[in-house]
Order: structure tokens, then sequence, then C-alpha cells
DNA sequence: GTTCTTGCAAAATATTTGCAAGACG
DNA sequence: CGTCTTGCAAATATTTTGCAAGAAC
């Protein structure tokens, strides 16, 4: 994705554009799946381990990534909804987590469906996370 | 719950009753909420962190508990289900992460709704975590 | 100059394994 | 005995922070 376009999703989320910032949103936006630190840290040789770390809490503080739980660990993925806060995550979908290969998959036309929650319960965001066998690996 | 109907349970599940894996089952059939290996650590004085860890790989391994992931990382919890292999997990139900006290509730009585996988995906459980405030914390 | 950002190193956590001793049959 | 289980210590891996230097304004 050109820089212009970057600086501009970063600015629309009043994140300030920094050089590592825009590498960083690069790489998860070109990415085919959820990527963890490590993996993000591996792609991005420029950007230092705590860089990263840090460049990724400013990104969900702002609403920019989701995390994904799934076995193995936090993984981190570009949001596509267009709400620009801390409100309610509208663009989150089911996730494949294969238990043979160790990948996560995104199954972005698969919505998560919604549930009742009991009295009380105010929900901000839901991770579901199928485990199984993926089509690689059968 | 009593020993002998603890024993019970460890042999439906082909899992040789020792000392520990009656303690560590105790526990889990106590506890109200999914555990981490930390807290089933400290709520049982008598078994080491890494007996704890060797005896929930064995439950795990016979389909006893299902582990959660949720952004605290893994908790583990009894299967209440009546399978007895390494079969498909037919009690799975939803959990709700509070992003404050970061505790996780055990919504048992709401079932994971279940989703369409695409064609070559094969399920073997699901994690569906809901993240937020808890009641407690509003 | 003041504030925000970054890299490096290191601390703090969490997870997992080696190995020898013990329990069980 | 031979196999399975356990505790302790230690190795790994992962996540997070301190701090001083650098960039931005």
């Amino acid at each position: 994705m050109d820089t212009i376009r970057l600086q501009k999703i970063l600015h629309e989320h009043a994140v300030k554009p920094t050089a590592n910032r825009i590498v960083l949103l690069r790489t998860l936006a070109a990415a085919e799946r959820p990527l963890s630190l490590a993996e993000l840290e591996q792609r991005i040789l420029t950007i230092d381990k705590s860089g990263v770390f840090r460049t990724l809490a400013v990104f969900k503080e702002h609403g920019l990534v989701h995390v994904i739980d799934d076995a193995s660990g936090a993984r981190y993925e570009l949001c596509h909804g267009h709400h620009h806060g801390h409100a309610v995550d509208d663009d989150t979908h089911v996730h494949f987590f294969c238990e043979r290969c160790h990948t996560t998959f995104c199954l972005d036309h698969i919505p998560i469906p919604p549930v009742d929650l009991p009295e009380g319960y105010e929900m901000s965001t839901a991770n579901y996370v199928v485990k199984g066998i993926c089509p690689n690996c059968r």
C-alpha cells in the first residue's frame, strides 16, 4: 500500500505517522493472516522488538488493530471497520487455528455470531477461534 | 467431590488415578471459573508447578479439560460433556474476559453458536471469549 | 527546550524439559 | 525389575520496562 494512504489511515485514528508506524502498518496491511509479535519482528528488520511491541500498543489503543488470542498467544491484525475510537469493535470475524501446523487463518467472510450476554456484562469485542485441522494438513 | 467419584471420572477417561491427579481434578471440579496454571499452582500447595503442568497435559490428551485462550493466556476447565475420547468437544460454551479486573467468567449456559467452516477445515473444538467489562467492575 | 519516539539491554513472566528418585504393580 | 509418575532445578520462550539518545515541533 502506498505511503500516503497509510498516513491517512494513521491520521484518521489520531496516530502520529512516524516512520516506524508506517512500516508496521504496511506490514500488517500486507499480511494474509494475523501475525504474532515474533513474526512481525522477523518481517520488519528495521524495528526492534520493543519498538514493535510499543507500536502495537499504540495501534491497539487507537483501535487500529485487534488482538486474536489463540493457542499460540496473541496475534495482531488490522481492523477493517471504520470506527475511529475505542468503541465497540464492529469488524470481528472468526479465525481458525490449525493444531497440526499451528497456523492461524483469518476467515474474514465469517462474522462472529452474536450471543446474548447476561445482565451487567458489557461487551467491547469478541474472540472466536475454531481449532482443528486445516485444509493443508489433512 | 468425594474421592470415589473423582476416581471414577479418571477411570472413565482411561487415566490412572494417582494422588496428584485426584487432587488436581478435585480442584478443577470445585473451581467456579477456568483457572490458569499459576492459579492452580497456588491453590494446590502439595503439587509442584511442573506436576500441575504435566498433569494438565494428561487431562488434555484424554479430553478431561478444555483450554480457554484469553488475553491472560491459557486457562483450564473441566469438561462436563460425556465423551471419553479425543473426539469433537461437545461441551463448549462462551466465556467472558473482563478487561478491568482480568477475570475470566464461565457463561456455561451460553453454548457457542456454530459457524459453517469453509471446505476442508475440520473442527475439533472452539474458543469463544467475549471481552469487556464485567458486572462487578461497572 | 519540551515532548514524543526509538533502540538497546535487561528485567519480569510464563512455559517447558532433564534428570534422578520414588511409587506402583 | 520395568514402567509410570513426581519434585526440583534449570532451560526456553515470551512479554514488558528502564533509560539514555535522537527526532519532531
